[in-house]
Parts: C-alpha cells; sequence; structure tokens
DNA sequence: GTCTATGCAAAGAGTTTGCAGATGT
DNA sequence: ACATCTGCAAACTCTTTGCATAGAC
C-alpha cells in the first residue's frame, strides 16, 4: 500500500479549504492555488482534492448543476444552493435530527437504510435581504 | 414560444419510463428504446429526457456516481442507491415528513430553505436477503 | 407550407490517467 | 536510492448543440 507523502501543493490545497467558507470547485482552486504555484496543473489539483476526500479530510459535494464542490470542514452538515445566487451555504442540524432521518426512511423501505446525502434549496441570508427590499 | 410537437420516439421514451421501475440513465433508455427504433440517435433521447422532466412528465435524479437517472414516476418520492448493486429503488415518505424537513432545515438557516434533494444510501431489498444469508 | 423533431457528428464541460521528470523521506 | 508527486497532455465520460433533412399539423 502506497504511503502518502508530503506535498507543498497538497497543503496549499487543504489550507485554502480550511481558510475558506466558498466551497469551490476544482477550478476554483485550482486558480486560487496557482497564485502561490504558478506551474500547478489542473490535474495535479483533482488527485489532491480527490486524496483528501478518500482520507476524510475535506468532503466531495455533488450538486445538480456546474462541477462538484469541495468543503474543508469534515464534520457532517448540510449545504443549502441559493437559486438566486448559487452560492453554497453551510447548515447545521444536529446528529440527532440526522439519525432521524435515517431512521424515518428505514422505517418506511425493505431494504435497509444506512446514510443520506441532502442538498437544500433555497436563498442565501443576503438573497433573502435583497428580495425583502424589492417588496 | 415553440409548441410541442407529436413524436413517435418521444412517446416510446415515456412509455418506457413509466413501465420500468429501474430508474435508467439515457444510455440505458437509448439502448432500449433501439430496438422499436434502431436509428434514434443518443441525442434525440437527451432531448427527449430534458423536455419531459422540463414538462415535469419525469424527473432527473442527479447522482453522486455515475450519470444521471430518469424517473417516470412524477409525484415527489425519495430514492436509495445500493451500496453493494449500484440499483435505485423508490422510498415514500408522507408529505408531511418532507415538509417536515423543509421546515427544521429553515429553522436553522439564517436564510430561506425552500426544498431539497435527497438520495440515501443503503442495500435494496434484495442485497440485504444475500447479506443475512452470509451471516 | 410551415415549424418542430430527428439523426448525425462535432463540440463542450468536467474529470481522470499515462508518462517522464522533479521532489520528499 | 526509492517511492511518491508533479506538470503536461491526451483520453474519457456524460451531455449538449449546429445543421440538413424528415415528419407533424
Amino acid at each position: 500500500m502506497a504511503t502518502l507523502k508530503y506535498s507543498r501543493q497538497r497543503a496549499s490545497i487543504k489550507e485554502y479549504l480550511l481558510n475558506t467558507h466558498e466551497h469551490p470547485t476544482a477550478d476554483t482552486v485550482y486558480l486560487h492555488v496557482k497564485e502561490e504555484f504558478p506551474n500547478i496543473s489542473l490535474g495535479t489539483v483533482y488527485r489532491n482534492l480527490n486524496l483528501l476526500a478518500d482520507m476524510g479530510e475535506a468532503q466531495k459535494i455533488t450538486t445538480p448543476v456546474g462541477g462538484d464542490r469541495f468543503d474543508g470542514r469534515t464534520d457532517f452538515h448540510y449545504h443549502v444552493i441559493c437559486t438566486c445566487c448559487g452560492n453554497v451555504s453551510d447548515l447545521e442540524l444536529s446528529s440527532g435530527h440526522i439519525a432521524e432521518i435515517n431512521q424515518l426512511a428505514d422505517r418506511h423501505f425493505d431494504g435497509r437504510v444506512d446514510s443520506h446525502s441532502m442538498i437544500f434549496h433555497g436563498l442565501c441570508p443576503e438573497c433573502l435581504r435583497n428580495s425583502r427590499k424589492l417588496s
């Protein structure tokens, strides 16, 4: 089995993920890390994002539109995609509520339900404020 | 605005979606409809699947892995992806429960939550039975 | 006859991968 | 020294699109 070896590129990618709340796409990560490593390639970014996700040091967020997004937070939480501006915000529910959703589903299913991935749609705080001004 | 015109290809695609529970990918739909229309092209299948989804006569299911899947059922319901065989099963929750999830999220969010898309992970009935035999 | 839908093939977005050389341990 | 990681580019998967022709109304 392959041993993981340090790389400045991966460290930079991880640091960026930990310091942003933007839930960037791979391409956004690429453009950002490119400022520190002008020669970095998109392939390297993808390889490291997938590595981090596999190690549980980042989360991959599958969205219905556009590319996947990445999150440096590793604890389980949800995301809200703003139907107005497209931004992705974090949303916390207690682990009790999370487990309840799985149990609820499991009770209504012939097989077995272990987990779920859910993405909410709505308005981010800023777009909500703007929509109120207009009315 | 463009008027929708009948086409045998679209009718066949819709009929297939209504008569299967397999939640096929576009490619699976293509291979099936090809039996009736050997010259049909994948582009036509995609165009019609998107048309049906836009008209609310089918649902597009975004999955974390592999291509999107399509469902002829138009009422709101959930899906379970089997982590063992990859099949997609239907799962019903009452509209009360569905609304409750949105309200729960809305209460914990600064912006506004309108809806959600959720996919469950677990074992389909068949794989669950098989896993019990082994233990 | 007119406008939409089709088949085809090319292009597009997003992502992965093979390889030779650079880098970490 | 040796294994892993990088940059590059090509390849790959899934999906959309432009265009000439066939089909619906």
